[in-house]
RNA sequence: GGGGCUGUAGCUCAGUGGUUAGAGCAGGGGACUCAUAAUCCCUCGGUCGUGGGUUCGAUCCCCACCGGCCCUACCA
């Protein structure tokens, strides 16, 4: 048995959870799951970030604490989760006391280790994007970002050498091609390293909401520092040796192509400080882009048409909490940009759920109930599904693996288009009852069943459901993987139940 | 301004220095009628962004340009 821990960002507070945020969770929950199916101990973490400027200023303008404003958005992510049916093993806080004593003892440690010195920050600073910049990064002596003049602004803070970490950092890469994947993001962390690296500014006398430095009670922690952390804390740093040995550095961290810099670069080279190995992978996706089509205003709201305005549970209550997890997971490939539409999930919704999964669930179910009796028949030895069917698990098994659950969808539908043919040619429906009927059903049955063992991690409640109907007892997530999903094991007997249709047909307007 | 990614069939995407560039969806035709007007079979469809270069030969390598996107030091 091995084990398998994966993180997904912490979220910051100040955001209403999105599309975004659901499409990066809904893959870390079904790559977890997944590898929970295959019997490795899992750690998945999620959790929200909750230090910071705009956080504190959110609270003050809504006329309560900083506790008391993330207590309320931190629980909006929660609630989104749990609609999405996301079994996270752990949600961090960044304000939980368990997380200011890792952070502290994290950063004493690179203190202690030299890489943190004090200087006074001389900075050029966009009032707009409440941020300094480079004398390099302005276009024609304006912000990049607003295009407006910047003032010349000084303030002490803390630095930490990242400067010092050029080399090694080169040396760890080149050590560790897969430490970034896909390639591609993993060549832009090496490009931004050989560009040359400055040390950064890592606390601020400005703001008190954040964690104390512990050797400068005038300074609290940049966010993004104290941010990066987190994935220490949920395995105790500080607290338990043991357990930090137990899941670091195999650590899987899933993450947006906006924060490549901070996962790909700060992050390792603050572990290399605190005299720890770096994170032995980043896996980066894209961003789902919204390509101008009118969303319903029950969606998002008149006129809104920015991914970010849209609630998951919009969509959960429109089309269900698994079709959304399958679009999401189904439709772009982590890494890759991809679009998101509400035209796309209707096309996935209709194509792959309702006319290929759910009507093969339907159909198998009324011809056993006609010619069978409702019983699975007994199961012949050879089938030429068999071979699809390990076709499908050894792909699903392989993609899971490497991080590509639209390719384990794929062989998966491959599979159930399979079954479909199956079916259409063996025609049982014009067969009178008998062997050749029992045969051909009890071959769909199965293949039915391995079927469901292969949606479990991007379909968990419809994996239960389908399981159910077949007649078949237990939680079929709880079940190995390897094992459930070997051909030959359909019990004869079992009653089979058709039920309501898995995903109703949704009409589209010509 | 600097760095990086990207542009392949109507749509979403695979893919390879070398005979006729692939898949799914959409479109067209046929079969079937167990099933959610579902399914199955066949089929239409691309000068592989533009212009150069390297090469015996490029969609794939190099350069430029055009379009889209990310980062430029707190947006999945």
């Amino acid at each position: 048995m091995s084990r398998f821990y994966i993180t997904t960002p912490i979220y910051y507070v100040n955001d209403a959870p999105h599309v975004g945020h659901a499409y990066c969770t809904v893959n870390a929950d079904a790559m977890a799951r997944w590898h929970r199916q295959v019997g490795d101990e899992t750690l998945f973490l999620t959790g929200t970030d909750e230090h910071g400027q705009k956080v504190a200023e959110a609270a003050e303008r809504n006329g309560v604490s900083p506790q008391e404003w993330t207590d309320q958005t931190s629980a909006r992510f929660r609630a989104s989760w749990d609609d999405l049916n996301i079994a996270y093993d752990d949600f961090i806080r960044t304000t939980e006391p368990r997380h200011y004593e890792t952070v502290q003892k994290f950063l004493q440690a690179i203190y202690d280790n030299g890489y943190i010195y004090k200087d006074t920050y001389r900075g050029l600073y966009c009032v707009s994007c409440e941020d300094y910049y480079t004398s390099e990064a302005l276009n024609e002596g304006n912000c990049p970002v607003h295009g407006r003049p910047v003032t010349e602004m000084e303030e002490e803070n803390w630095f930490f050498k990242l400067s010092a970490f050029e080399d090694r950092l080169l040396e760890w890469y080149g050590q560790h091609p897969k430490a970034t994947t896909p390639d591609t993001k993993r060549n832009e962390a090496v490009s931004f390293i050989k560009g040359g690296l400055r040390d950064i500014s890592i606390t601020r006398t400005s703001i008190a909401w954040g964690v104390p430095v512990p050797w400068d009670a005038k300074h609290v922690f940049y966010v993004w520092y104290d941010a990066l952390v987190n994935y220490l804390t949920a395995i105790g740093y500080g607290r338990d040796d043991a357990l930090v040995e137990k899941w670091w550095p195999n650590v899987h961290h899933l993450i947006g192509k906006e924060i490549i810099r901070f996962h790909c670069v700060w992050w390792p080279a603050m572990c290399m400080a605190a005299g720890m190995e770096p994170p032995a992978h980043v896996q980066v996706h894209g961003w789902l882009l919204v390509g101008g089509q009118k969303l319903s205003k029950t969606m998002a709201g008149e006129g809104a048409v920015r991914l970010t305005d849209i609630a998951p549970q919009s969509l959960t209550a429109e089309f269900g909490v698994d079709p959304i997890r399958y679009y999401l997971l189904r439709d772009t490939p982590l890494g890759t940009d991809g679009d998101f539409s509400i035209e796309g999930i209707t096309a996935r919704y209709n194509t792959d759920l309702a006319n290929n999964l759910g009507n093969l669930v339907a159909r198998v179910a009324t011809v056993v109930g006609s010619k069978c009796g409702g019983l699975s028949p007994a199961l012949p030895v050879d089938s030429p599904l068999a071979a699809e069917a390990k076709t499908a698990v050894d792909t699903a098994r392989s993609a899971w693996e490497n991080f590509a659950p639209h390719l384990a969808l794929e062989a998966t539908w491959r599979l159930i288009g399979a079954t479909n043919a199956h079916l259409e040619l063996n025609a049982p429906w014009k067969m009178e009852p008998g062997t050749d009927v029992d045969r051909v059903m009890a071959e769909a049955l199965e293949a039915l069943r391995i079927i469901t063992a292969l949606i479990v991690p991007a379909m968990p409640g419809t994996a239960q459901t389908i399981w159910e109907r077949l007649g078949l007892a237990g939680d079929v997530a709880s079940l190995a993987f390897d094992e459930v999903t070997s051909w030959g094991q359909f019990p004869a007997g079992l009653t089979v139940t058709k039920g309501d249709p898995l995903f109703p047909r949704i009409r589209v307007e010509a």
